[in-house]
DNA sequence: CTATTACCCTACTAATCCGATAGGAATTAA
DNA sequence: TTAATTCCTATCGGATTAGTAGGGTAATAG
C-alpha cells in the first residue's frame, strides 16, 4: 500500500497538469477541488517544490505550477520523492539499495529473484506513464 | 515496501518446500538456517498455520510442514495472509476493497486507472509463482 | 513415569511512521 | 495598508513494526 501523501501528491499534480494556462493555482483551490486537507497538502507540495517538480509564487494571486511539461514527469519520479523506494525490498531497489542482514548472498536468497520481477513489473507501469497520462 | 514478517514467512516456507521428505522441521532449525529471530518466526508460522498453509507437530521430533504440495501455494496467498492487500490503494484492491473518502467517483479519479494497472502487473508475478518456484 | 523437546499463546515495548493540525513569518498584488 | 498566499517549524495521537519475555501445553523418548 502507498501512503495518502503520495496519492494526494499525484492527484494534485494531475490537477495542475489539466490546467490550460500555465499560471499559478492556489493550494487551497487544489485542496478544495480534490478533497484534501489544505495544511497537509501544503506540506506535500512543499516537498515537491524542493525536489524541483513544481515552482511556486508567493503572495496574492500566487500558487503552484508545474515546471516541466506534464508529459516529461514520470509517475515513478513522483513516487520516489513522496514514498521512497518502489521496490518491495531494499535489496532489489535500484535507487535505494541496501543489503539484507539475513542473507549471505543475493544469488542464494530464495525470494530475491521473485522480488526483482515484481519490481520490474511495477516499473513498467510507473516509469512509462507521466502526469499527462493521468 | 513489504514487511520483514512477510519476507521471513516466504523464506521459511521456501525452506520447507525445499525439503525432500515431508517430515516436520523445527522452527529453530529454520530460524538458524535463514537467520531469523526464532521467537519472531514462531509468531509468523503460527499465523500461517491458522490460515491452513502449514501444519505442525508438537513434542520431540516435532516441527512444521507444508500441508499442500509446494506448487499449489501461490506467493499471492502468502502475501495476503502476512501483509494484507497487494494493491497500492484500497479502492483498487480485489480482496480488501474500500471506497476512498476523497473521491466522488472512481471513473473520475485521476489515479484510479493507473493504480489498477500497477495492481495487475504485480498480480501477474505473485499469482503465477508458487513456493516451488522460489 | 519423567524429563525433555518443541510448539502455543499472551502481553509488552521501543522506535518509527502516518495523517494530520497549529501558528506564525515572509511575500506579493491591489 | 490590507488581504491573500506560500513557507516553515513544531507538535500530536494513533497505528504499525520488529521484535522480546515468559510461561503454558502437548507429545515423545527412554
Amino acid at each position: 500500500m502507498i501512503s495518502k501523501k503520495t496519492k494526494y501528491g499525484l492527484k494534485a499534480l494531475s490537477y495542475l497538469a489539466k490546467q490550460e494556462e500555465r499560471k499559478p493555482i492556489s493550494i487551497s483551490e487544489i485542496g478544495r477541488e480534490e478533497n484534501i486537507s489544505i495544511k497537509f497538502l501544503e506540506a506535500i507540495l512543499l516537498e515537491l517544490r524542493k525536489q524541483g517538480i513544481i515552482g511556486s509564487k508567493k503572495g496574492k494571486g500566487g500558487g503552484v505550477y508545474l515546471i516541466k511539461p506534464s508529459n516529461q514527469v514520470s509517475i515513478a519520479t513522483v513516487i520516489r520523492i513522496l514514498e521512497g523506494p518502489i521496490a518491495w525490498l531494499p535489496c532489489v531497489s535500484l535507487n535505494y539499495y541496501e543489503k539484507c542482514d539475513d542473507c549471505e548472498s543475493e544469488e542464494a536468497c530464495s525470494v530475491h529473484l521473485m522480488f526483482e520481477k515484481v519490481r520490474d513489473n511495477i516499473l513498467q507501469v510507473v516509469e512509462n506513464q507521466t502526469l499527462a497520462d493521468l
